[in-house]
RNA sequence: GGGAGCAUAGCUCAGCUGGUUCAGAGCACCUGCCUUACAAGCAGGGGGUCACAGGUUCGAUCCCUGUUGCUCCCA
């Protein structure tokens, strides 16, 4: 039974209809077999994270690799899950809290974990639940989390196992500090802001002898802190001084001078003074010269022991009593209005302290080799290739990775220490126990203390292409062992070195293998102004609004148009009317096709030539499609496809093939035509499946009456078949005459209703007239003939090498023809001049290679035949 | 401060390591059309010294050098 077809294509209902149907035939469940595998690893997003723009074309370009894999006959696994996320949680979970009334820091750990997971089964999975409304075909019953307990394990014993071959460190490093919520934050999470400060400059007494230099300084609460004054080496003012002694103001301590490239000498007065407890710069360049370190700080924020003055104090209170102690000291010189970037905390907003700490490092070097190597010799391919320049240059220069962060969220770090500062690395604290025994007898179970901090997010992903198939921790399983290493990963640029690189060093050292063959990097969202889009500046659409508006079909279209790879995409909403749009073209070629009828009857020549030339188009437009495919150039296959479905398909074949109209009404379509049309159309569906697989599934279905066990989503992808490759250039030829008819029409207010004869030229040795009755039909020509002369009433125009002449029953304006051919003329003789141009040239003759000559010999002959014809024209206007 | 990259139509981009696949696509724009699948459409059309200045070559959007303008990464 046919239905009703609305005219216009409406996405809500079907979509959901049919992702429910693919669920439930388990087509995106995926268990090894004989099959090719095919896999991707989902890049796990945030639990904190809702869906937003990124997400879309990442899933989108992952679900259009999969569903092609998936037809071209593979075994295609796309596994899901998302990461934990520990700062974003934890700080998440806090708010929450805070909410509720409750302070973090009146919970225990386990208690605030009890609360983070209640959060976590809470929201984790909203952003997986999105996906599903984009189409994503991911194998659901693999959904991972990376702090499961199979992989918060595999985690911790990788940090145990590292630390066993001696690549992990215990050792102090610079964090950013927030002193309100007393935890170090990532970089991430400091936001600079101007503000006006006071630069004073200090007076720093010379040891010997009387005189002083002088230091400008925004910290002077930090001058407890001092450990020496930094100069530049060349700077000439100072040069007298290296290694001579000042004294520090405040504590009155001697410390020397040093020479250091680092310093600016056009800053301040080109005295640094060196804090390297207090400031990043400071530390690097006290550990180039040996310096102490003096810690004046207490982790909330106020003047430690060490400080010796204002004790107890807060820095900023602090501040303003060490600027009154040295005006009474007689030690200011002058102060001058500043305005400096000082971080805050994302958090608390409180200023961030640089503050030196303890942390856990994993050596790089040694490690990341094989990673750095894997990509240099294209056993892993970066996708577009201009990363492998910046890919390199990270991991020459790769730095150690500081792993321990301060919360509580994530995988605990598996270190013991006794009371005596002797450390264990294991598993439980039974294990511990036995171990710190060795260095200190006495020790008991009660007096062990877990290390207290988390590790980095990064490094529980590192293991994910490992871990979802459970290959630590059992690296023989069959999944592994059929999964690994997956095929391709699709990420954003941002994350290379975050993550990308670190799967690659994991997948070297736990698998000896590479992690996946292709990583392909997409660009980052960002709106029309070219700004990237984010909450804070309100200017990203809301997905699933686009995805109600426009369908999901819509969406993918829209996000993949303006994708190319590796660019970051500007996107406007008008990409998306555009995928909109298609989908709307392809449902009326549906509703056109649907409602044929049928009948046993002759096929008309005119539409056996439209079949022949559509296979051969349909041949060489596959061939192109799985070429871009290959090269990952996935916004130009999705272009061939649109304009294959909609100029060649829609514009061109449909209107050569659609039952003629008698006496206003339609006749039938004659059975041979439509099963050709019908699986021309299957085809097309097919291949356009994975850019949008509901539309595709919805008329796929209809079209071809199918019961509830199949689908277009397991339908091969189509095979390439000979075809006869003339009809290619007998349509060039035909399209190319159709055109000039319907300009010349347009020209001369001709209207497409009334039908004009159509005479030919020089074409009496009948080349290929296959096209004759199409061009009759699509030109609206009542009759083709030939002729050796110019007919009366005519107007000329010359398509290819073919000279025409369209009849048009009416004055012809002799001046505006002679106009038209002159300029063209014009034209011809201009680009003759420019081929003789080179033909003459004896250098160019001798050079150039002989199949550049002979194709500068045809052009030669070619224009001056047409020469001819225009000058033939010419004279025939009286 | 160190490194990488980009500049082609109004916009977003192709252009395969120099020659008709050479100046191209989609969108936008302009002009006709409510033609019986589709106005979310049909048909036709106009837009570019390929950033600037040199060089190599018989020949340069493409290779080399400089200039200008923008972007990203690391510090």
């Amino acid at each position: 039974m046919k239905r009703e077809i609305d005219k216009i294509y409406s996405p809500s209902g079907t979509e959901s209809k049919w992702y429910a149907f693919w669920m439930k035939q388990g087509y995106f469940n995926s268990t090894p077999d004989e099959r090719e595998p095919y896999t991707i690893v989902i890049p796990p997003p945030n639990v904190t994270g809702v869906l937003h723009m990124g997400h879309m074309l990442n899933n989108t370009i992952q679900d259009v690799l999969i569903r092609r894999a998936r037809m071209l006959g593979k075994n295609a696994c796309w596994v899901p899950g998302t990461d934990h996320a520990s700062i974003a949680t934890e700080a998440r979970v806090v708010a929450m809290l805070r909410e509720k009334g409750i302070k973090k820091s009146d919970l225990s750990r386990d208690d605030f974990l009890k609360h983070a997971w209640e959060w976590k089964e809470k929201y984790g999975g909203i952003i997986l639940e999105q996906l599903k409304k984009l189409g994503a075909s991911c194998d659901w019953k693999r959904t991972r989390f990376t702090m499961d307990e199979q992989y918060y394990d595999d985690v911790v014993s990788v940090f145990i196992d590292l630390h066993k071959k001696g690549c992990i460190y215990r050792g102090l490093r610079m964090v950013n500090w927030d002193p309100v919520a007393k935890t170090a934050v990532s970089d991430e999470e400091v936001i600079f802001k101007e503000v006006n400060s006071k630069l004073v400059y200090v007076k720093y007494k010379y040891e010997k002898g009387d005189g002083y230099l002088t230091v400008a300084t925004v910290r002077p609460e930090t001058i407890m802190g001092d450990v020496a004054v930094a100069v530049h080496p060349d700077d000439e003012r100072y040069k007298h001084l290296h290694g001579k002694n000042v004294i520090v103001p405040l504590v009155n301590r001697p410390v020397p001078v040093v020479a250091d490239e680092a310093i600016d000498k056009e800053f301040g007065t080109g005295c640094l003074k060196v804090t390297p407890a207090h400031d990043t710069v400071d530390y690097e360049i006290g550990l180039r010269h040996n310096l102490p370190v003096i810690d004046t700080l207490n982790e909330d924020g106020t003047i430690s022991e060490a400080g010796q003055v204002f004790v107890g104090m807060d820095r900023f209170v602090a501040r303003k009593a060490a600027l009154k102690k040295l005006e009474e000291d007689g030690l200011i010189e002058k102060t001058e209005e500043y305005r400096n970037q000082v971080g805050h905390s994302e958090r608390t907003n409180a200023v961030i302290e640089p503050r030196l700490s303890m942390q856990w490092f994993l050596r790089m070097k040694d490690i990341s080799q094989p990673a750095l190597e894997a990509v240099m010799n294209g056993e892993v391919n970066l996708i577009p290739g201009k990363f492998v320049n910046t890919y390199r240059h990270w991991m020459e220069n790769v730095k150690d990775w500081c792993l321990s962060r301060q919360l509580w969220w994530g995988h605990r770090i598996p270190a013991w220490y006794d009371c005596k500062g002797n450390i264990a690395v294991c598993k439980t604290k039974e294990e511990a126990l036995a171990i710190l025994k060795k260095e200190n007898k006495e020790v008991t179970i009660d007096e062990i203390k877990q290390d207290e901090d988390v590790l980095d997010t990064w490094a529980s992903s590192w293991l994910w292409p490992i871990s979802v198939f459970n290959g630590y921790s059992e690296p023989d399983n069959k999944d592994i062992r059929y999964y690994y290493p997956t095929n391709d990963l699709v990420t954003a640029p941002e994350i290379l070195f975050f993550w990308v690189a670190r799967m690659i060093i994991a997948g070297y050292e736990y698998r000896k293998e590479k992690p996946f063959t292709n990583v392909y990097l997409t660009g980052i969202v960002r709106d029309k102004q070219g700004r990237k889009m984010s909450k804070s500046l309100g200017n990203s659409p809301e997905p699933l609004e686009l995805i109600e508006k426009y369908g999901a079909d819509g969406v993918r279209v829209g996000m993949l148009l303006c994708s190319p790879a590796g660019n970051d995409l500007l996107f406007d909403e008008s990409y998306c009317e555009q995928g909109r749009n298609f989908a709307n073209k392809i449902w009326n070629a549906f509703r056109l096709i649907y409602g044929w009828k049928v009948e046993e009857k002759q096929t008309p020549e005119r539409n056996k030539t439209a079949m022949n030339w559509f296979q051969a188009k349909l041949q060489a437009e596959l061939r192109e499609i799985n070429d871009q495919f290959s090269k990952y150039r996935i916004s130009e296959a999705l272009m061939s496809v649109y304009k294959l479905i909609w100029d060649d398909f829609c514009s061109w074949y449909l209107e050569m093939v659609k039952p003629d109209f008698v006496n206003g009404e339609v006749s039938s379509a004659d059975k041979m035509t439509y099963d050709t049309t019908v699986e021309f159309f299957n085809q097309l569906l097919i291949i356009l499946h994975p850019f949008m697989p509901f539309i595709t599934e919805e008329i796929w279905q209809t079209l071809n009456h199918k019961d509830e066990l199949d689908s277009i989503m397991v339908q091969p992808w189509p095979v390439l078949k000979e075809s006869d490759q003339s009809f290619l250039s007998g349509f060039d030829t035909a399209s190319g005459l159709i055109m000039q008819i319907r300009n010349i029409r347009k020209q001369k207010n001709i209207p497409f209703k009334k039908e004009l004869p159509l005479v030919l030229m020089n074409v009496q040795k009948q080349t290929d007239n296959r096209f004759n009755e199409i061009i009759k039909r699509l030109g609206n020509i009542s009759s083709i003939s030939f002729s050796d002369s110019k007919p009366e009433n005519s107007i000329g125009f010359i398509s290819k090498d073919i000279q025409s002449f369209l009849i048009v029953e009416q004055e012809i304006d002799s001046d505006e023809e002679r106009k038209r051919i002159l300029s063209e003329l014009d034209y011809q003789k201009g680009f003759l001049q420019s081929v003789l141009k080179k033909l003459n040239n004896p250098s160019f003759v001798s050079k150039a290679k002989p199949e550049v000559i002979a194709s500068e010999e045809k052009k030669k002959s070619d224009a001056e035949s047409k020469i001819n014809a225009l000058q033939e024209q010419l004279d025939s206007l009286h």
